[in-house]
DNA sequence: AAGATTCACAACCGCGGGTGG
DNA sequence: TCCACCCGCGGTTGTGAATCT
């Protein structure tokens, strides 16, 4: 169901989410925040980017959201909330607590468009009825049809309001911060885009450089150890503090 | 029973906005 | 004003599961 996990060239970590991963990036945001995304994975100890780890958590691990199917109250209101909003999926992801945006995304991709489109096709029939049995003679003009439709809905601008409210109709009958802010100098080295970049301690050409971490305040480290193993990393700890 | 098709949804990608130097 | 960084959003893709033929 998900796309089976890789390394992309630099190093990064794709694709489905382990246990252990979800774990680690539960554990350290519910100890540490998420402040900082692109440097979270680094301290977490993930070799993922930091977008992928925003995007797991807001998307699944994130306490309190709702997993499993819609019910019939919350088609509605998404239906009605697109037809106000339009594909602001995170707008409409405030009115439902405990959904997320890719949530309502895919479930309006997937159950709402579709019944709205046969209702379109209803509305079209009704209106034309002779010209939909001619379209559908060989079945090609259903495929063009439902490319006009789909244009139509891909639009909340372009939705009349009266498909969706016949679709309403259908419907009922169905953080601490940790506060990080460390200026890593070795990160200009970096180029590319940020979320994409790894931070991959497995991977730095440094990280055979040991310290002794015990030898410093515990205050020094507001982070995990084993994410701040390299000298480089420490010097700019240090540099900010 | 087997292959084809469709469904469902997690995850990726690219873009644009906000912010600070 | 410009630029780089950081973040969030919306569109799209990939793929296992379910269903159909």
């Amino acid at each position: 169901m998900v796309r089976s996990p890789f390394y992309d060239k630099n190093g990064v970590k794709k694709g489905a989410w382990s246990r252990e991963e979800d774990d680690k990036l539960r554990d350290y945001i519910q100890r540490y925040g998420h402040s900082n995304w692109r440097q979270l994975p680094k301290y977490a100890g993930l070799a993922r980017c930091g977008k992928s780890c925003r995007l797991r958590w807001m998307n699944y691990l994130r306490p309190n959201l709702k997993h499993g199917n819609f019910t019939n109250e919350e088609g509605e209101l998404i239906i009605q909330l697109h037809q106000k909003h339009g594909n602001k999926w995170s707008l409409i992801a405030e009115k439902l607590p405990g959904r997320t945006d890719n949530d309502i995304k895919n479930y309006w991709h997937s159950h709402l468009k579709k019944s709205l489109k046969g209702n379109e096709h209803r509305d079209r029939d009704t209106e034309c009825g002779s010209r939909a049995s001619h379209d559908d003679d060989d079945g090609d003009g259903d495929d063009e049809s439902d490319d006009q439709c789909h244009n139509i809905l891909e639009s909340s601008l372009a939705l009349p309001t009266d498909i969706a409210e016949s679709n309403m109709e259908w419907s009922r009958d169905q953080d601490q911060s940790s506060s990080t802010v460390v200026s890593w100098e070795s990160l200009s080295l970096c180029s590319d885009d940020f979320w994409s970049r790894p931070f991959l301690l497995e991977n730095t050409t440094t990280t055979t450089t040991c310290f002794d971490q015990t030898s410093f305040p515990s205050f020094c480290f507001p982070y995990p150890y084993e994410g701040i193993d390299n000298l480089s990393d420490l010097r700019g700890i240090f540099l900010d503090w």
